[in-house]
DNA sequence: CCCGACTTGTTTAAATTTCAAGAAGAAGCC
DNA sequence: GGCTTCTTCTTGAAATTTAAACAAGTCGGG
């Protein structure tokens, strides 16, 4: 008889089941790793790191600050306190834009390029040993392929929307 | 010359390189996605609900604190603060342990249950469209399998370590 | 029984994140 | 110009998480 009707849900499988735990398991247990890992080596949250890191990639060190909070896909005023934090660590500095009096560039300073310099070894290391020490070359493509797709379907929403990243 | 000093940081290929950022990418996007999808739907974090999960699928739908905090991946001391909330909601109550004074039992409420039983259809129509929409079969298999080993090797860390998932 | 070591769970404070406004400038339109 | 609307970024308070310390109870010897 019911096979599936309107307000009937269709839940997960057995097997989807297993994988969907899986992945949660292993989604948290990583962060929680490297987040551990980073507050340890470098005094700060993974998050944190990563601001870094963007900034260290961008052109000249600096992006304005919309741009950061897309890149690491944070509200742009939760950026705001944590380069607040950053800067008070002298690790991050603000700089007014030329061009537009509203915008701000947050601009990566030596010492956090030092910082940067100093931690990012052992942050590979640790992501290397928790990650791809797993898997054979097959696993690791498979599964890039599977989170490119994943990220896709999220991806800031295509269609007439705005900002969706921001709420 | 030098081809890897013992100091010389082992580096991602960048191969390498792309798998981390899209996994990095997928799993934050997806987090927050399934966050906002339950704050709106069900008014609580992703990791409330799964308490509400854990103690549902539980034998009398109750756990000791420190059970529930393994099964979920936290310390105690958030478990504490997370539990003291979802009391308020009225979807958890606290029960003394009989054989162990010190100990407590989170329980499943009445209308913690109707509160799942609400919810849940739409969290997993969140998690199929998400996910497991966007997977072939092979697919879907193949990152099951990575998670699994990934998830392994950070498990409660063998070794004659104690509680590691505790700080 | 008594003591020292460990366990369970909570509590307090500090750090971080979220949420709802808000200040200031840019942009488009009449 | 004057007006409205949008964008950029910050702010302050509330909620949540983390970190450290603590109260109670259990356990295993002596």
């Amino acid at each position: 008889m019911n096979t599936a009707s309107a307000d009937e849900p269709r839940w997960l499988s057995d097997e989807e089941q297993r994988t969907w735990r899986a992945y949660m398991h292993a989604t948290t247990l990583l962060e929680d790793h490297l987040d551990r890992q980073l507050q340890r080596d470098a005094g700060m949250p993974h998050i944190y790191y990563g601001l870094l890191v963007q900034l260290d990639e961008a052109p000249h060190r600096r992006l304005r600050m919309t741009e950061l909070a897309m890149h690491a896909k944070i509200t742009r005023s939760r950026l705001s306190h944590a380069v607040a934090r950053l800067e008070g660590n002298g690790w991050v500095r603000r700089e007014d834009c030329p061009s537009d009096k509203r915008g701000q560039f947050a601009v990566l300073t030596d010492e956090g390029r030092e910082e940067l310099r100093r931690t990012a070894p052992g942050h590979v290391a640790a992501v290397r040993q928790a990650f791809f020490d797993r898997l054979t070359p097959e696993q690791h493509k498979a599964l890039g392929e599977a989170m490119r797709l994943i990220a896709e379907g999220l991806e800031p929403e295509g269609a007439g929307a705005d900002l969706p990243w921001l709420r």
